[in-house]
DNA sequence: CTGAATCCCTGCCGATACTG
DNA sequence: CAGTATCGGCAGGGATTCAG
């Protein structure tokens, strides 16, 4: 791999400049960079976002079990701030007992190939250097 | 771009269990994961690190005037922070005035295609769903 | 020129208790 | 079952000041 390779093909690297956002010269809540950062932002949260990318779907309940440690709290803060991320998609089931049943949405599964390029490059030992 | 599609090809996505750090069950450390959103932990961190992806190196002045609301105890402590994260390398001039200029490592130039996913995802519209 | 030390303020996270 | 309310501890981040 070669110095300023890019997943993407013939782009610049991020914050390179063909994009008037890549000039911003503060941490600026519009740099796409700090959105997904944002998306991602807190503890668990990307141990949720993996639960849903892993079965698909989970409810509340599931992810309560799947993260023994998550209080009830955090998760209920996550759940809220996933969906105001545009990531999960909430569904009641209206029965008893009431159920509430979490999906990420296509915006929400995209971010597989954000966390495989985090693990990625968490994961590499680089010896090659 | 189906349901499970990963960037990398034939793996699957990132916690899926074919990695035995793929089933933490909390926020451990040593989660590839956590590693990288740790090195890229803080405010300023990704500016920085695009700054020096930019221009290949970089020195403390040039950082400070790149990046003008960033405080000089902020940047001292990124750069340190970088630095024990193995991403910036370090080197001083002795002549006077005794300059600093920091370059990315092998490993710090590897953060473009992950800085490249995350601004994929947050420049993403996701009209197609 | 770099960067460490200190102080203060804010926001995050966890536990507990309570509501629809 | 699925959250909300409240409180307390702790770490992050900014300004200022001091040192190598």
């Amino acid at each position: 791999m070669t110095h300023r390779t890019v997943s993407g093909g013939a782009r610049p690297a991020p914050g390179l400049p063909d994009d008037a956002k890549a000039r911003v010269t503060s941490p600026h809540p519009e740099c796409p960079v700090e959105i997904t950062l944002a998306a991602l932002r807190g503890r668990w949260t990307t141990l949720l976002v993996r639960e849903l990318l892993r079965h698909g779907h989970r409810t509340y309940t599931e992810l309560s079990a799947a993260l023994p440690r998550l209080s009830a709290k955090v998760l209920a803060d996550r759940l809220a701030h996933l969906h105001d991320a545009g990531v999960v998609h909430r569904t009641r089931t209206p029965g008893w007992p009431a159920t509430v049943t979490y999906v990420l949405t296509p915006r929400g599964r995209e971010l597989g190939p954000v966390l495989q390029a985090l693990w990625d490059w968490g994961a590499a030992r680089d010896d090659g250097d």
